[in-house]
Parts: C-alpha cells; structure tokens; sequence
DNA sequence: AAAACATATTGACATTTTTCGATTTTAGGC
DNA sequence: GCCTAAAATCGAAAAATGTCAATATGTTTT
C-alpha cells in the first residue's frame, strides 16, 4: 500500500484552506450559496484569480458548484467537510505500538 | 474586527497539513513520540529540511517538542489537533441570514 | 447576428515554499 | 580541552503557487 500518494491526495484536501484568499471565500459561503459575481464583489482579486481559486475549492471536495445559465453558484458541500474532519481524527488518533520496524 | 488577518492566521495553521512530508511526519508520530533522528531515517528528505519542517508543525501548535541531552523528541499535540478540528467546524458551519452588508 | 455579460482558460511574472550544502550551535564522551 | 553526534541556522537554487492582463467560451438580450 503506498502511503506516499495517499499523503499527497490528502495533503491537496488540506491545501484549499492554505490560502487566505480561499478561507474569505469559505467564509463568504457560510451564509448560503453564492454566484461568483458576488464572491467577486468582496475578495480582493480579479476574476481570474477567484476562477483559479474556486476551481481548487472544488476539486478538494469542499465546496460544490452549480451551473445556471450565465451564472456559476458555489455552496459549502458538508460531505467535503466530513471528510477534512475524518482525515484529521485520523491524524490525532494514536496507534497502539505501531513501530515493528 | 479585521476578518482578513484572523483568516491568515487561520491558513497558518492549516499549512501543517499542507505537505506531503510532514503529514509524512504526523503519520510516523501517531506511533508515540520520537526523536528528530529517527524521522530522519524515515523521511526522504535531508537534516535541515526536516529541522525546518518540524519548526513549522511545531509553530502551528499541531506538534510539540521536548529537548533530552543531544535530542530533540517530537508527539502530537492533541490540543493543536482540537485547534484545527475546531476551526474546521466553524469554517463548515452554516450561518443564519448573514449578509448585514 | 451582434452586443453585453459571466465565467473559464492561457501565458507570463512575482512571491512563497521547499530543498539542499555548508556552517554553527549545543551536548556528551574521551 | 578535543572530538563526535544531534539539531539549528544561513544562503542560494529549484519548485510550486498566486496573481494579473489578454483572450476564449458560453449565455442571455436586443
């Protein structure tokens, strides 16, 4: 079982709340889902960017989005959230003995 | 309340996670504390990148450090773990109405 | 179909992060 | 004091990431 892809898939989940950028976004959709046209309106980068931006939150499972005509609306997805949390309780938790190394 | 600089300091703490090696290193200290030398024979990566590695697991309180004579023994630090796990949930946490702006 | 708008993509550049080699600091053994 | 070992620090190279300007794609409106 090679662990070392499974550190780097999980270290992509942790990388969407790496950016501060990211965590403005995060903590815009809170209050319920957002177009990125407003998203736009309050972060401080140009569209681009937020595209950029928006595009990892989503790939890492933490954020959904839908399609609406010219819009694209972007919601907090609770089961990529589920996941974040599971992979660190899997951290934290301590193994027995472990080291038969 | 300067929203911007309590999300950067946020994202600090989720940097932890953000490398492959030093999930790499979480992983290995879920076994019970060790000495840095130990993780060294573990890791591919050389003495000072550890070292630097290890100071910012330390730094995001996820890690703590003890001194022994030549040693430096690092664990978990199941506080810094409650931290993260914390601001995980408030980041996945759905507010009312929100938008007062 | 043309214009206007929302978003995605591309390409270049700047910043940040990771990494290593060399050196320094600190602690213990001779 | 001198030598060895463990870890930290320094300085520079390499890699990854964030950013923007320009352009492309897809959608609605006129």
């Amino acid at each position: 079982m090679d662990k070392d892809s499974k550190h780097s898939d999980n270290a992509k989940v942790f990388k969407a709340f790496c950016d501060e950028t990211r965590l403005m976004v995060l903590s815009l959709l809170r209050s319920g889902e957002k177009c990125a046209c407003i998203l736009l309106r309050k972060v401080k980068v140009g569209q681009p960017t937020l595209s950029h931006h928006m595009q990892i939150l989503v790939e890492s499972g933490v954020v959904s989005a839908r399609k609406e005509g010219k819009w694209t609306y972007y919601s907090i997805s609770a089961a990529g959230f589920e996941h974040a949390a599971g992979l660190l309780r899997e951290f934290a938790a301590l193994t027995d003995g472990g080291g038969s190394s």
